[in-house]
DNA sequence: TTCCGACAGTGGGGTCGCAAT
DNA sequence: ATTGCGACCCCACTATCGGAA
């Protein structure tokens, strides 16, 4: 099949917005793709590669070679030149690299340049990826989408799955277990403003377990072979000795567990979450860093244990194998209940010890692995500054041609000035947008056609977000996490807002 | 007819590994 | 040694579609 049907194909499922016109367009191509390049064609169609990284971003695609008239490359041919890419290592690699992509670019139409660009820089902004390709599949397969979600999360990969069903049906995708080794797509979580909307949402006692700010991990055991996992599937084996040795230490030979890695000081709190990740990631001085900074592990689910695939079994019957194999050391702080004061102060108690707060969970619910479902919930304290407008960006893909990134500043009282705290663009609704486009052109300082706008420090804004952290990058030290914009105060000036004291005062 | 679950899009800060400077 | 890029860890929120209620 040539790049130009795909790229066709995406042209037309952006230009339509009805989600079910966007599965016709892309059941329509995979109906008649070749069984060799299907994996290739669903990949691309949503978003992803399968190489799943090839080492090109948005700097690499800055300036791309003029295009061809005429279609002429394949799938495959295409592939094959980001295999090579990706192989594409050491010294000179970045010349090599370069020389690689101009040659491929140089081989596409406008249109095909258009479409890989987006798709390795991860925007293809075509309103469907993942969720809509799955109902795609199921209809130009002739399956229940519910099939191909339940194979999905089994293998973690939905071209594999995906060509499977066009390939072989229902009766392939039944075929997929799970595998030992093999990584599951975890169960996320929704999250509640209180302890008490979360257990009203499950509608009867609950568990609830403390949220620790760590890295999530799938851990697998098969005899003495262990294999750990990230929320994105990627291996991370080595960086984790310490949960290695844990698990092996288990008395199960055959195990898929569910839980969170965490460095913890001497004193049992954890760390902030940067040194656990930044632990997590480094794979040079695993040795060196496991004695500064041990890791700790905590579970809170199985998904097998000897042998048994707990998957579908409800979440109490899977708590009761894992604390069957698992000690209570290793297993997360936990708590039945239906009782919202209760549940409250366990939560209260949980933030107290340092910790990020809680995930409240239905007790019957099966591993719904993959998808955000109501079986989980998490709940986090939130905090709130009024901080002044520094700056704005200008946004792109829908937000185009409207300032959407604030700069944010504290006031500084012995400067008289601002510091800068971050950025944002959340909470914001396409009114707001709207409004404090034509408001901050208004109060611009200097030139408005530049990237970034510099504003007159005079709109108070009302900012909620999760925690304050030490900055390498921000003047003063320290930088909001996940900053969100609740309300504009325009009933308070820039002299009333929060100071960089206050904020230092919040900073673990 | 209204409500709500699931999805996609729009980006945030920090850290590491790697290649180039 | 420092810098820039890509990848990945953590992530919140709004708009929209379409099926459920």
């Amino acid at each position: 099949m040539l790049l130009i049907e795909l790229a066709r194909t995406s042209t037309a499922v952006a230009a339509d917005s009805a989600r079910s016109a966007k599965i016709r367009h892309l059941a329509e191509l995979l109906g008649r793709v070749e069984p060799g390049e299907a994996e290739i064609a669903i990949a691309y169609l949503s978003g992803v590669l399968p190489q799943r990284q090839v080492g090109i971003g948005w700097q690499t695609l800055r300036d791309l070679p003029p295009p061809r008239q005429v279609a002429t490359v394949t799938l495959g041919w295409v592939n094959e030149r980001l295999d090579r890419i990706k192989a594409c290592t050491g010294p000179g690699s970045q010349a090599a690299r370069k020389a690689l992509v101009a040659e491929l670019f140089g081989a596409l139409t406008a249109q095909e340049q258009s479409f890989l660009s987006r798709l390795l820089r991860g925007e293809l902004r075509q309103g469907a990826l993942d969720g809509v390709m799955i109902e795609a599949l199921a209809k130009a397969a002739d399956v229940p989408a519910p099939e191909i979600r339940r194979a999905l999360t089994l293998r973690g990969s939905l071209p594999a799955v995906g060509a499977a069903a066009l390939r072989g049906g229902v009766d392939a995708l039944r075929a997929f277990r799970l595998e030992v080794g093999r990584p599951v797509a975890p169960m996320l979580a929704q999250s509640a403003p209180d302890v008490a909307a979360a257990l009203a949402r499950i509608g009867g006692p609950a568990v609830l377990e403390w949220k620790l700010d760590g890295v999530r991990v799938q851990a697998h055991r098969s005899e003495d072979r262990v294999s750990v996992f990230t929320r994105t599937l990627e291996e991370i084996t080595a960086q984790v000795p310490e949960l290695v040795e844990a698990v092996r230490a288990l008395p199960a030979t055959d195990l898929v567990l569910d839980g969170e890695v965490i460095a913890l000081r001497p004193d049992g709190r954890p760390e902030p979450f940067q040194v656990t990740s930044g632990r997590v990631a480094n794979k040079t001085d695993v040795a060196r860093l496991r004695e500064s900074t041990p890791l700790s592990v905590f579970f809170f689910d199985a998904l097998r244990v000897d042998g048994r695939d707990l998957l579908d079994l409800p979440a109490a019957d899977r708590y009761a194998e894992l604390s069957r194999v698992v000690p209570g050391r290793l297993l997360i702080p936990r708590l039945v209940t239906a009782d919202p004061e209760e549940g409250t102060r366990f939560f209260t108690e949980a933030v107290r010890q340092g910790h990020e707060g809680l995930v409240v969970k239905s007790l019957g619910s099966p591993y719904a692995a993959g998808r955000r479902g109501a079986g989980w919930i998490k709940v986090k304290p939130r905090h709130t500054l009024d901080l002044v407008v520094l700056a704005a960006e200008w946004g792109h893909g829908r937000r185009e041609g409207k300032l959407s990134n604030l700069h944010l500043g504290a006031r500084d009282p012995e400067t008289g000035g601002f510091v800068m705290l971050g950025k944002t663009f959340k909470g914001l609704t396409d009114e707001l947008l709207e409004w404090q486009t034509r408001r901050f052109l208004e109060i611009a300082e200097g030139p408005t056609d530049n990237w970034v706008v510099t504003l007159r420090p005079e709109l108070v804004v009302e900012i909620a977000f999760d925690g304050v952290q030490r900055s390498p990058r921000y003047p003063g030290g320290m930088a909001l996490r996940f900053a969100r914009v609740l309300r504009y105060r325009p009933d308070k000036r820039p002299e009333d807002a929060d100071t960089v004291a206050t904020v230092r005062s919040l900073m673990i």
